[in-house]
DNA sequence: CGCTGACACGAGTCCTCGCTCGCGTTCAAC
DNA sequence: GTTGAACGCGAGCGAGGACTCGTGTCAGCG
């Protein structure tokens, strides 16, 4: 009953057919989105790549937007699986710990630059919460981390090192997918390396 | 002759009374868009607004999109010179130049805090054209900056040094106008420093 | 004053888009 | 096979937006 609960399906789909059309439904929603962006996601355009009626999207959704919430939910929850395996799968790399993160991160960001590049860009209401929302639960996970390490600092502090630090990892290497500048992979990620690095030893030292 | 090269004004102001008309647009254009967006940045409100004719807009503008490319450029250009002003402003600020320079850029994002809003969420082409363009020629100031320091670095370590430094104290200061997260000022002032100088002092040691 | 071009106006045109609704088709249960 | 519900279809409605055009007003000049 709050404000904003995702938004049910108008009806929930029973054969095995409708269910199939649900996830053609998604899955042009997804192509569309990422070949023309949100401008160009137009319901008609969804529904002619699913090969569908325009009154088919509304037999199980409400409106447009909660088309584009689930794709862009799905899509998300994809590319946060991923980075969050690669995140913990590195955690036992002991003494380059930073470096094979950031190494995951960078590859997770690569592997689906077109997606980073379309909600980096037009960046929907829905989008920018859920990008605030996964930045905030990685937030808890570093403070968590670096006070594992530095019990003695303050809550305070570690706060915003982790805020500080999870911001500028997250813009650098997303600018380096969609901007491509002329640094190669390896040299980006000695320098982020260096920088994360730099920073935590001067912080505490 | 180019393709995108500043769309003309379809007809330039003779008397004073059109050259005041232009003006109210853009003004009207720039309230508009900061209080409902890109979104809701429509010809109408903005003529509305203004307190003109929907035709009238058509008199010195072709089309809706080169009246907010105006609109953007100004208020774009109005913050780059008051960023680059408090840059160099700072130069002379000998030890604590990290420090100062950062001060002024939080202080000058925080005082356009709604303007940074709207062109950091709808971010339409010509926006995100023009903050790329800002980017890599703060790129070359501090490129050069550096290199006056380091002159026994090479040019490409140099390159990727300032690149990466320039995205990061983007985005966190942005972040941190948007967002406000629990980091007072002072405490965002001091970690982005020991951020930037631990890492150059890291890096060139 | 009278004339002319510059300027302002805003009802109206055309278009796109989100969404509906009535009808035809398919499927499952008996 | 029959029936009724689930499903699919797509022409079309209403809203809103970009942009036009015919008409009226104003400034400057003789």
């Amino acid at each position: 009953m709050t404000a904003d609960e995702p938004r049910a399906m108008r009806r929930r789909p029973a054969q095995e057919r409708s269910r199939a059309t649900v996830e053609r439904i998604l899955d042009a929603g997804r192509s569309v989105l990422l070949e023309r962006g949100f401008e160009g996601a137009s319901t008609n355009r969804i529904a002619a790549a699913a090969g569908v009626g325009p009154g088919s999207l509304y037999q199980y959704f409400p409106d447009k937007e909660a088309i584009l919430d689930r794709v862009v939910d799905r899509a998300v929850d994809d590319l946060e699986a991923r980075i969050t395996r690669a995140f913990l799968g590195s955690l036992r790399a002991g003494d380059d710990a930073v470096r094979h993160h950031l190494e995951a991160l960078l590859d997770a960001l690569s592997a689906e630059a077109d997606l980073v590049r379309v909600l980096s860009q037009d960046r929907p209401r829905t989008a920018e919460r859920r990008r605030v929302g996964f930045a905030r639960r990685i937030d808890a996970l570093v403070a968590g981390a670096l006070l594992a390490e530095h019990p003695d600092a303050g809550r305070g502090p570690v706060d915003a090192v982790a805020w500080m630090l999870v911001r500028t990892v997250e813009h650098v290497t997303i600018s380096w997918v969609l901007e491509r500048p002329d640094v190669g992979r390896e040299a980006i990620l000695d320098e982020l390396t260096a920088l994360v690095g730099g920073y935590l030893r001067t912080r505490w030292a």
